[in-house]
DNA sequence: GTCTATATTGTGATAGAC
DNA sequence: GTCTATCACAATATAGAC
């Protein structure tokens, strides 16, 4: 009795995240406008109903699974991209970092580019919460460390003159674009799902080298 | 009277390309399942009927948008890329031809990869109706023609060795990404659009040679 | 907190006049 | 070919019982 009334007392907050789970699969695989909250609450073993009393609408819903998987999505790079490690420690770091990520969410890049392009309004909302501060604040900061260390290198003869946004533009095509043109790829190339991870980790390996190669002067 | 009944004899084939082109505009935008009749019509400067009359349902207009789009971003690409010039040129030429095909049409890569990743039966249709033969037919072309003048590079020594998928991949990568996720690039860096523009301008510049030194022995 | 039943709107599609 | 009016249903959202 005691352990059946913990278990339903508890469940308010696992249900939440059971909601938001199957919110992001689903999110995920159609997009927000494709997606359907009846959709959600089966993959949720829970009545629509819930997903009204948790998250008040689909809009709700929608923002709370976009802001999580922005978040997967870039922090983890930018911060590194930040640090004060080495130039070239910090390509190798983003590389395997930015490839593990999408190996296990593979919708995720073509999910939150769609959204940013159909919601161009989020995209800013989005980057003054990384810091809680104001928009202005991330990237230079990004961009101002990283150019320091490429002038750096310049002047010590080991690398080319290169603006740093264009540095980190060429390095995230490479790791992300490939899972955002999945599909095409699959398709033109006849990969299956193994060979397309197979790919991946080919270019886990030889994406830094090449990223830097083309660097050099 | 004459010059009048022409002009309306006429209309029933601009009314269709104004259409498409209006579903194609709303359609970039929102994402297929974001975008509605009525904003087309609107945009067509027709009634919704005409919709159907000219295109069934929605899903015919759709399907129509994406074949068209698809053939947008991939087609010219894989042309140049099978064909017989040497592979440096072969580079500099895509990057022009990507590159401002896109600046033309900034929203191409965000839907094509969005639709692409919602419904993946298309993409074997469309990879299919590229050459009106079956799909294994076209990946191979390519990707044996370039791994043929890879292998060549390779033996004269001027490049290292890397598989056709990838060294596609990576070129592919560098042109669009940049579109697919402009939003974004946007707000961290605080361009505007010429600041994107005049971004672009420089990679169309500096691409090529970034892309075959990282090739290079 | 969770459900069933129902209200309310949004949206694709058709009928029929002109 | 093009329009107005309307239908039919899909999908979000709410009321209220348990």
């Amino acid at each position: 009795m005691l352990q059946i009334n913990y278990m339903i007392k508890s469940n308010d907050q696992e249900t939440e995240a059971r909601i938001l789970d199957a919110a992001r699969s689903v999110f995920l695989r159609r997009g927000t406008a494709g997606a359907r909250m009846a959709e959600i609450a089966e993959e949720a073993g829970v009545n629509q109903a819930l997903l009204h009393y948790y998250f008040r609408s689909k809009a709700g819903l929608a923002e709370a699974v976009f802001q999580r998987a922005a978040r997967d999505l870039f922090p983890p790079v930018l911060r590194t991209l930040a640090s004060d490690a080495p130039l070239e420690e910090k390509v190798r770091e983003v590389v395997v970092l930015e490839l593990d990520t999408l190996r296990d969410n593979p919708f995720l890049p073509g999910y939150v580019l769609a959204e940013m392009n159909h919601h161009p309004e989020r995209v800013g909302q989005f980057v003054a919460s990384l810091t809680g501060v104001s928009l202005e604040t991330v990237g230079p900061r990004v961009f101002d460390r990283l150019g320091a260390q490429i002038e750096e290198a310049v002047e010590a003869g080991e690398m080319r003159p290169i603006p740093p946004e264009q540095f980190v533009i060429n390095l995230l095509s490479l790791c992300i674009f490939p899972f955002a043109a999945r599909p095409m790829l699959m398709a033109v190339t006849g990969m299956d799902d193994a060979g397309f991870r197979a790919m991946i980790e080919r270019r886990k390996a030889e994406l830094p080298e090449f990223f830097l190669r083309g660097l050099r002067p």
